[in-house]
DNA sequence: TTACCTGCAAAGGGTTTGCAGAGTC
DNA sequence: GACTCTGCAAACCCTTTGCAGGTAA
């Protein structure tokens, strides 16, 4: 499992690197070690979550640094953005992870993720009816869950 | 047109009656006014865009009570909230509405919305599944739409 | 009459911006 | 060496909150 952390994080590497090249953006070791952080982490994050970490593991850095490298990261779709129903926005790695939704409870506010296939038929539709492009896709549903629905 | 307009405000002005009632909340002149401008609106609006509209009508009246207007509109049920990827929430009404997924576009800002019935399927499927209980939905494609992509 | 609701203004929280110093190219 | 990036703090915007006066029940 370790292995395919680490490969992974080698991809991704290489996939930013060629992203800034490209873009005549900076390597700097901030954008490196953020994009490591974030391909450690097996779930949605916070720009404060992953602020805090990094602060933790003793790298030093600031916000303003997280919030313009994730929009780094978002060009080169090696994140993706989600905006759930709380006020901060809410990120999650791409590469090698499955399309998928979200389900959020409105009284515990969990988030349980499910794949589904049927979700590429509906972009592929919307590409086709429209001539649309789609880059990413966000499908929430708000409800309740198993365990507050006993309550 | 306008009589299906003016019928639907006279049907929702009864439910939202009703669920005032029914939780103890009292029937303002604010309330009403604000659910009527909503259903007469045709498409997305944010909290300010609402609350201008309503200052332009010559409606007198804060943004607080829009505020708080919109919880309990969302909490009947009669308004759904989406959180796009800008800061401020977007709502619609839902009486008469069909279920619809949203294009937005990530150059122009524009929001497509459109009709899907495959979505309920996947809604069911994660209800079946999970034992969630589904209350809101919202589908999102981000990209880039025709007249952008021709430039 | 008794809460609750409204309007106003200030506070709060997430995100962006401006600026000086550091680091990449 | 030029110019971008970082860190810090202040500014910004949307939303929430506190309080005094008004109003529904």
């Amino acid at each position: 499992m370790n292995t395919g952390i680490i490969d992974i994080i080698e991809k991704v590497t290489e996939i930013f690197k060629t992203f800034l090249k490209r873009g005549d953006y900076r390597q700097t070791p901030e954008r490196f070690a953020i994009l490591k952080e974030i391909y450690h982490k097996d779930s949605h994050f916070t720009i404060e979550e992953l602020y805090e970490d990094m602060l933790n593991k003793k790298f030093r850095i600031s916000r303003a640094t997280v919030y313009n490298t994730i929009k780094l990261l978002l060009k080169s779709n090696l994140v993706v953005k989600h905006q759930f129903d709380d006020n901060s926005a809410h990120f999650e790695k791409t590469f090698k992870t499955k399309q998928h939704g979200h389900m959020i409870c409105t009284i515990c506010k969990k988030v349980i993720e499910f794949q589904d296939t049927e979700l590429y038929h509906i972009q592929k539709g919307v590409e086709k009816n429209f001539g649309f492009e789609v880059h990413s896709t966000t499908l929430t549903f708000y409800g309740l869950c198993k365990d507050c629905l006993k309550n």
